[in-house]
DNA sequence: AAAAATCTGAAGGAAATCTGAAGTGGTAGA
DNA sequence: TCTACCACTTCAGATTTCCTTCAGATTTTT
């Protein structure tokens, strides 16, 4: 999961990106509205987490911009003012949740994650495709029935390809995904060859067939076999 | 064990708390239905101790909405509305039980602990899996038959794995359900890793199998090892 | 056939986990 | 009040596991 933290209070900043890093979190961030807008034109979030409270303006306004937009992001808002006209205001203007400063970090947590569930998956915590099957809740992957054992990269990658099943995927995007982007120098994509080639093995091994196929000069694929 | 208390008075809260901290529950509180309708969606509780007279609204239509929640918690009603109409609605609400205020705290206690059992343990006072034994009654766990000496904290945490078995469960998962909450910036999970060592440790001499199986980078999971 | 992209195995470094020992706070008994 | 003990936590070092990089092999495209 990556996300996009609007929020100018340094302090709170570090505090959020530390801990949700830490839980596995892609974390990028924008100190004001015109940043955050640049960035979100430019790349794909799963969820966005807006303070109302910025330098350069409410973070309601920024909220009617992004509607107009053609794939809009999740939109957590975080804000102290916890005012109910606030959170209604907010959730009208397309938010998909509020929670009121101060908050703890594993409530944050929690909400994030139920945001990605609802949008994501439809609410439901399991994803499955053919003879896999994913809990989300349990990181957990099987292969008719059988425990996939992967680790937390091959598992996000698997994700991020089947809930992208019969899209081709470029490298970059799975890199943005994946690593966020502190990728602008990539020197290679030979950490994506190594995490696909142990995703396929496992998945192998555990009697699964082979849906990932190679997009060459693009990058890859999850679905049914076509030729 | 960990609960929710839904309550205004703030006297009666204090004295709850002190009384049940005291007997080993983790306790987090909620003064009104918004806050208590927040943390009710972000974690779990094995039970939700309800006020039916609160500032924003009546208990009962909150049980309502927990109704409709895939994972609904336990409840308790507590409620100086005694009237057996109360009493009816609220049990046929879906609630678990009905005490009336004012009570003595044991009593509360008799009751909490009377519902986890019902819930977690289907009635019964043990739970048992292969040759592991616990009595919640008189905290003793036993290994063929020969008993454990664990202190309080391993107990728990044998206790919360084993209903929990067969499921992966993340270190802040652990963290919240045996120290509550209140573990936003752990600075490390130490103090885990001492008492998972413990209980193996003691499990083991007591000639039990390894069923602790540690998934790196996200927890522990007890069951059957698979691979 | 040449060039580019992808795959693969091996190795170094980073991060997570384990372990023993020391520190802290509370409680019981002298 | 003091001391001894126990449970719990923190600390530091060892160990394990994972992520990334590198070099060479293989495949695909031109």
């Amino acid at each position: 999961m990556k996300i996009l933290l609007i929020e100018d209070n340094q302090e709170l900043t570090q505090n959020i990106i530390q801990y949700l890093s830490h839980e596995g979190i892609i974390c990028e961030v924008a100190g004001n509205l015109f940043d955050a807008q640049d960035k979100i034109l430019s790349f794909e979030y799963d969820c966005v987490l807006l303070d109302l409270m910025l330098p350069d303006g409410n973070g309601l306004s920024f909220l009617e911009i992004l509607k107009k937009l053609k794939v809009r992001p999740n939109v957590l808002i975080i804000s102290a003012k916890n005012s109910l006209d606030d959170k209604i205001n907010g959730l009208d203007l397309g938010a998909d949740d509020y929670l009121p400063k101060p908050f703890h970090l594993s409530e944050l947590l929690a909400r994030l994650k139920a945001i990605y569930r609802r949008s994501k998956l439809s609410g439901s915590d399991e994803v499955n495709f053919n003879e896999i099957a994913i809990q989300l809740q349990n990181l957990q992957a099987k292969v008719h029935g059988k425990p996939l054992d992967l680790t937390k990269k091959e598992f996000d990658l698997l994700v991020f390809l089947i809930t992208n099943k019969n899209r081709v995927l470029g490298k970059n995007a799975i890199a943005q995904h994946l690593w966020g982007d502190y990728t602008d120098n990539l020197p290679s994509f030979d950490f994506i060859y190594q995490h696909i080639k142990n995703l396929r093995k496992k998945i192998a091994e555990a009697g699964g067939n082979d849906y990932l196929t190679t997009v060459y000069g693009i990058g890859y694929k999850f679905g049914e076999p076509q030729s």
